[in-house]
DNA sequence: GTGCGTAATGTTAGCGCTAACATAATGTTA
DNA sequence: TAACATTATGTTAGCGCTAACATTACGCAC
């Protein structure tokens, strides 16, 4: 049998993904491949000269770094892993949209995952994200697991935690206090002196519960709480399933004349529950829901919420991983972008 | 000065990011590396008895792929590409869940791209997409520019085209035919004997134009056509939007007597536009949106919509990439998944 | 004039995996 | 029984970039 060395092997060799390398680059531009590297990536390392070059190059040759490649030789990629518990949730919808419109630069691509408000599966989708060196990680909440907390806080990346706000963050977060919102609907229904108030919640997330939890402070600083008003499934929120809860609400309790849906699409479905039971909002029932997404001043009545700023959340996010990524030291490592208050129709009897 | 030669190299090496690798798991397991990766890749090429001891030795040592080094050699990654015109859209939204749920089992990763109803952001977007070498792309309706049109037929993946159909696919293509759904939304308001019969558009991409089109042909079919009685807009679609456009339609036409909105949140906005200006839906005006979003059956009164199934497109499209990358050759390259008239109390008068 | 520090650029080899080729054992067909 | 094919496993080197170390030139202080 014919016998050959592995060391004198056919001609044929490996073929690359076709497109130009740094090497060609570095070949057009006189220069090495690592000053390509360096003017790509740390330009104030190449002087100005060979600068022009090496960029004259890039644009001739049409050269695209190869992601990939430079994730392997460096252990870390371009890649900025984004962690949400809804891809349907409008919530998120508007922070994700942020996120976007801040790196839009192109010099970072997004990796989103969907935890489906699951911490396990936020866990799994965290050791993946981690597994491939990236630049910075995005995850929603303060409620993960205690490996999550563990490999986030070990990981060599900046961590931003948003959507909420609380005392222990794992590196830094931007975010508002679901408690307080809660409570703030809460009181603002006590001060608008409906009586018998009542909470509809769905899904019961943690920052649904926090809600809830404000919501039941308030109750009982306005010596109206009743935990019997208070009504919660594990059911998806939708707008459907507020007109449901608050149809079955007030099956059971014809006294009730308000309540604090823990978001937006609740509170209209409350409405349109309303609408058909002919019980008039807001003189028979007071409606506050949650987000102030766009729909609610457009509703007739026009409806109440808390509006939180999640467009704010996400621009916010990425300007302190850009930043801590330049090389800085955020300025605070937590940044409460707090809600307010917008009250409408739905909220506003005429005066008797 | 101490000279020596390049050979002659100091001791410290390169560090790696420091977790296990396949070299290990072939150590472990006592097989090359090659077969570790044939293993996990083709299993099928490796014996029962082999494939047992390295998929114990990868369990052993908490052993993951390195995503980066396996593009790099492969010229192929394990990642998905999908570009959406819009983040905050809840049609995308339901799309988008159902890709990320069909590739749950975590062979696939998603890179998700914003293309902002932009075609040369898209092409930007697929450009840099294909650069890292994915193993499908999926991108929204018909009307790439040509550059990314040859990019992606010269895409040595499966492509997907979603939410239209045409007679010029790409590669694979899932959806429906805007045209004739906005057809049958005319028709239908014909049919309910509405007379003076308007369009309400916003945003105005290229899936808004077809349904215009079969609008305005479904309007010439019944004797109705009234160009004066169409408006659009490039603003975003929003709520709000729908409630001011229909004012203003009906500042200008106070006879119209009912509009085919191009989208559920335009709709649901014409509805609290009548109802602020005390107009009866459905007696003095009909109105119908497009692709029944939940909240289209739970409004008072409910919503008639055109229901698209965005949540099929986005599993079909996913399914048919599988097949692809699994060696199939796909039955359909083009599957209509069609719409369905939802009638509704909106369109629905009381006879008289 | 010398020594030291800094800046700019270059060289080497390795990040982790797999394409491409090699080898040996086993099976099939004429 | 020989020739050819298939299956399972191994070896080599390369995919494209960059960490780590090396070299050289220049500026500055003593």
């Amino acid at each position: 049998m014919y016998k050959r060395r592995n060391k004198c092997r056919g001609m044929r060799k490996r073929k690359g993904a076709g497109r130009p390398t740094i090497s060609d680059v570095a070949e057009k531009a006189g220069v090495s491949t690592i000053t390509v590297s360096r003017a790509l990536r740390d330009p104030s390392k190449v002087s100005d000269h060979l600068r022009r070059k090496i960029n004259n190059a890039v644009k001739k040759l049409n050269y695209v770094p190869h992601s990939h490649a430079s994730a392997l030789a460096s252990t870390r990629s371009n890649i900025v892993g984004v962690i949400v518990p809804s891809l349907t949730n409008n919530v998120f919808a508007d922070t994700l949209r942020a996120i976007y419109d801040e790196l839009d630069d192109g010099v970072f691509q997004v990796q989103l995952g969907n935890s489906r408000y699951v911490a396990k599966d936020e866990e799994r989708l965290v050791r993946t994200f981690l597994g491939q060196g990236p630049s910075a990680m995005i995850v929603a909440g303060t409620d993960q697991t205690a490996a999550t907390r563990e490999l986030l806080q070990n990981a060599s990346c900046p961590v931003v935690q948003i959507m909420e706000t609380g005392d222990d963050p794992i590196d830094m977060m931007v975010g508002f206090s679901h408690f307080e919102g809660g409570r703030a609907a809460g009181t603002h229904l006590v001060q608008k002196r409906y009586k018998r108030i009542g909470f509809l919640g769905a899904r019961m997330d943690p920052r649904s519960y926090r809600r809830l939890e404000g919501f039941k402070e308030a109750m009982r600083s306005g010596g109206r709480y009743d935990p019997d008003l208070i009504v919660t499934t594990t059911a998806s929120s939708s707008v459907s399933l507020g007109a449901e809860l608050i149809g079955q609400l007030r099956k059971r309790r014809p006294d009730l004349d308000a309540v604090f849906c823990n978001n937006d699409d609740m509170a209209l479905g409350a409405l349109f529950g309303c609408q058909k039971a002919g019980i008039s909002v807001p003189d028979e029932m007071g409606i506050i829901g949650f987000n102030d997404l766009e729909m609610m001043a457009a509703s007739y009545p026009s409806l109440t919420s808390i509006r939180t700023d999640r467009y704010q959340i996400g621009k916010r996010a990425v300007q302190m991983i850009k930043s801590v990524l330049d090389g800085e030291t955020p300025e605070q490592k937590i940044i409460d972008l707090g809600f307010e208050l917008q009250c409408r129709e739905s909220t506003t009897r005429e005066k008797k």
